[in-house]
DNA sequence: AATAGTAATGCAAATGTTTTCATAAAATCT
DNA sequence: AGATTTTATGAAAACATTTGCATTACTATT
């Protein structure tokens, strides 16, 4: 048992351990069927013996896939991104692939530096959040041909592949709701949305339909505050101490939501009676709520496990490696869910 | 200008181009001091002409470092886990690290297969959540001689490092909080504690507490839930339709103990006027909730930086390659936050 | 002016695989 | 029994880097 002092064992080790060649050591691992399978005991046993693991780096460097795929997102901690990464994270996995995952905070140069290291790695694809990239980002990925899908936001005419849902449509429905039920009142609570087409999409779609309906509100209606339930408590407090009070708030997302909620109660106003509140997203939880909100359903388990399978799907197709792939688009549904935060006016 | 077909110029493309040798060119990025000014504004010029990006793979190969870290955990779609893995993520980040990532769905042989995989890729180091692994787990650990830390658990005689809160003494706390509000009836909602050491300290820690004071709770007040509003809501839900309702539920985190609260508000019963709740974790937005909740505070963020930071410095402990590093073990201190959904009976 | 020391560069070996091609042995056909 | 095909294996080149050693060209010292 002659084990390399470090205890790392490499093919040569193996081989010269099971009496064969490298080759054929190798071979056994790549296309089994082409070696005899007394040999192949033979090096299985010496491969247990040994302790011995495959090295991806060295078969990377040969040309071969790296079997890794970058996850590019603005954070990790948001129920959101959560689930969405969840679901992208199994459907690459099941597909044999290991997930690098990292965060860029909403900040788009970041984003760009994060795809270089992945780059680096020799990812065999890149998937990001949203359709917002920087143009230097847009290029990288152009001039080296990288696999890339985008998730969250469909686009008909995006740049790359995507899947996701309209936002704009999102923001749309929300109002629409709204005024359905007799709002015009309307506040409404929105993250910063520079770089983030998301929540672009979501309050023009919003604005359009109060603007036709001329309710657009006025300044002191309309709260900036990031996806956060502390900040949009805090945020929208004042809202409700304004002498003229919104008959109905609509949040950027749920997240916003349970803080704008939080803040009413905090208040002694109750949800619906005094105020309705509208999210968007419908979050895990949301549902379960007391009373249970209102909100846009967006299929986020889905979304991210459809995006995973076509990252693998488009990774598959740009073999040999300097094949393009094709664009590939798919536009997901949302759909009202009107539960109990909303009531007629 | 020769580009290859492909886009992709490697060193020696580089190098020709710059009319030097590939050595320069590797020298240039590894210890740039080494080489002349000059020389490096045409070596940057090339890189800058041919979009070249350097090949970690090959890196590794050599010998170095992968440049990247393995986080395994039970599940990335979770409150108090995504809270870790960012901040986690932002640490290693910050050292350079790229970070690879997988779920397990709480099983342990699948954590197990994770690992494995991350070997192949040759990461300088392994983070875990807790300390219940399989046997095979910590074998191959320990005979890879892999960097490896244990987050979210801290056990003084851990087998890996580790970096965490006594969750049995998170148990205890809760526990005692109750009695001392004169609780006697008390429900306990859990998940099930197999392969998860820190709901089993949680419970334990619980457990104990109210055996001392003759309030061990009979087995309709126990109920198992995963750490999920949905399930918890659910689970819990027959528990206040019987006979006797206890006056207080303690949870195994904030999540079930959100779930609960929603299955208490459909029953028209107030928190805490008719049962108090009791949560453990102090997930972001526990604090904002109305009544605001009364849980353990665990500094997620601190133990996830923490552990990102550590990890950093066990991997440079362990070079050269072979080198084991020595055992980190860091205590981070829980405590009661009484908020308000917890009343004296 | 000769010598020693330093700074900058290049050559070539090494890293751990995969794969193409060649070869040997065994099985099948006529 | 000889020719042909099939099966199993090995030798060696290729992949993109890093680095130890050797070399060259300066600069400083005597």
């Amino acid at each position: 048992m002659l084990l390399k002092q470090g205890g790392k064992a490499d093919i040569v080790d193996v081989a010269r351990r099971a009496r064969v060649s490298i080759s054929t050591v190798s071979r056994s691992f790549n296309h089994p069927d082409l070696v005899n399978p007394a040999t192949r005991k033979k090096i299985e046993r010496a491969v247990q013996a040994l302790g011995y693991i495959r090295n991806r780096a060295a078969q990377t460097m040969h040309g071969r896939r790296s079997g890794t795929i970058g996850l590019i997102v603005p954070t990790i901690d948001n129920a959101i991104f959560a689930e969405v990464i969840q679901s992208f994270s199994d459907a690459v996995d099941h597909a044999g692939f290991t997930l690098l995952i990292a965060s860029h905070g909403f900040d788009l140069d970041r984003e760009y530096a994060v795809l270089r290291k992945f780059l680096e790695h020799r990812v065999d694809g890149v998937a990001l959040i949203g359709l917002d990239h920087s143009e230097p980002t847009f290029q990288l990925l152009d001039q080296q041909a990288v696999p890339v899908i985008s998730i969250w936001n469909y686009e008909a005419d995006s740049r790359i592949s995507c899947v996701g849902a309209k936002n704009y449509d999102a923001g749309r429905m929300a109002a629409e709701h709204l005024v359905e039920l007799g709002h015009r009142r309307i506040a409404l609570v929105f993250p910063i949305t520079i770089g983030n087409d998301r929540a672009r999409g979501r309050l023009g779609g919003a604005v359009e339909v109060l603007q036709d309906q001329g309710a657009l509100p006025p300044e002191e209606w309309t709260i900036q505050s990031p996806y956060n339930i502390a900040e949009a408590k805090e945020a929208c407090g004042a809202l409700f101490d304004l002498p003229e009070c919104p008959s109905a708030v609509l949040c950027g997302n749920d997240v916003i939501a349970q803080g704008v909620i939080y803040a009413l109660l905090k208040r002694g106003l109750k949800v619906p009676e005094d105020v309705s509140v509208m999210g968007i997203g419908d979050f895990k939880g949301s549902k379960e709520m007391e009373p249970a909100l209102t909100t846009i359903h967006f299929p986020a388990h889905e979304i991210g496990g459809l995006a995973g399978r076509e990252m693998c799907q488009l990774i598959a197709q740009s073999e040999p490696p300097n094949k393009v792939a094709s664009l590939i688009r798919t536009k997901c549904d949302i759909r009202l869910s009107a539960r109990a935060t909303c009531r007629a006016v």
